[in-house]
DNA sequence: GTCGGGCCTGTTACACTGTAACAGGCACCG
DNA sequence: CGGTGCCTGTTACAGTGTAACAGGCCCGAC
């Protein structure tokens, strides 16, 4: 099932697709796993969910800071490292920022971050069909795979049809 | 000190990773091009061929200073683009690091690549399998690739030799 | 109740990664 | 010779990430 984390074209409103969700699943994780879910893990969060792209560290760290408060990216770090480690954010290594985790990840699939170059939108998809061919290829090279990443930048389909594939 | 990590024996495939092959290529692929191969870019090349693992452009630019020479990072990722857009060195995304290209890609196949938690030595695979599981998702997500990633951290046959599969 | 320990956050400092902008050198061409 | 283009040196700075220590809070042990 494609689950697509974002999409340019519900502009007006605050897309959190999955956004709502997402958090009563963080803090369903943090009960169940007796984690405690802060209130700069919260906002953290949320500050990410609401986003239709990835956010840096320092972007989060700005969103979360207002007048009379202050927070300072290493803070804003150790939340991404919790939120990271309890599956509810990823990283996204190309770009140095971090995006909503839209799923919980079952087994045999293969996590695909699609980076739209024209919107910057990020979406999540997962294959099984990637995570095949990968294992395919870890066995007969010997091997043993502990974590990986796949991502691919392009244009989305909403960017296609706006004129970019003119 | 720093540890020598190339290991002549180690590896069973064939491609060279990062011997003289490499070097004959640039210095080719600059003269069918009628692109400078400079000393510079020669030397960046050499720095990053002579070592089994990922290096830093500031790991680089050490390597390439010494008592009366100093080499600026600046200098380094000029040169690192250069060497990256011509094929001869990828970037390693997760690792912020540079590796030699083994190989003249050809189309059709996913470069992937294998780096050793243990060792740090990164291997430069293709396959077939892999490009075509994305490009099946791809396909169905209706999104247009423009380039990719893939990455995976584990072990590397060589060090779960070596007991850490204990 | 108080003490102590663990966890979280604030703060400072610092290292690493990467880019912008400008100056100087050098080759090549008119 | 002067101009042009490319490469490199240099400085400055922005962005990314971690180490180390201090303070606050909760909670269990005494």
């Amino acid at each position: 099932m494609d689950e697509h984390l974002s999409r340019p074209e519900a502009h007006e409103h605050d897309h959190d697709c999955g956004g709502e969700a997402l958090l009563a699943r963080a803090e369903r994780i943090c009960r169940e796993r007796g984690l405690q879910y802060t209130e700069l893990r919260r906002r953290t969060l949320e500050a990410i969910a609401g986003e239709g792209r990835a956010l840096g560290a320092y972007d989060i760290a700005e969103r979360l800071s207002g007048p009379g408060r202050r927070v300072a990216a290493v803070s804003v770090y150790r939340a991404l490292d919790f939120l990271t480690e309890n599956g509810l954010v990823h990283r996204i290594a190309s770009r140095n920022a971090f995006v909503p985790c839209g799923h919980g990840h079952g087994g045999g699939e293969s996590t695909v971050f699609l980076i739209c170059r024209t919107c910057g939108a990020v979406d999540e998809t997962v294959s099984r069909d990637i995570q095949r061919g990968l294992d395919r290829t870890l066995a007969s090279a010997g091997f043993k795979p502990l974590s990986h990443i796949v991502e691919v930048e392009g244009e989305c389909g909403a960017c296609q049809g706006k004129g970019g594939a003119a």
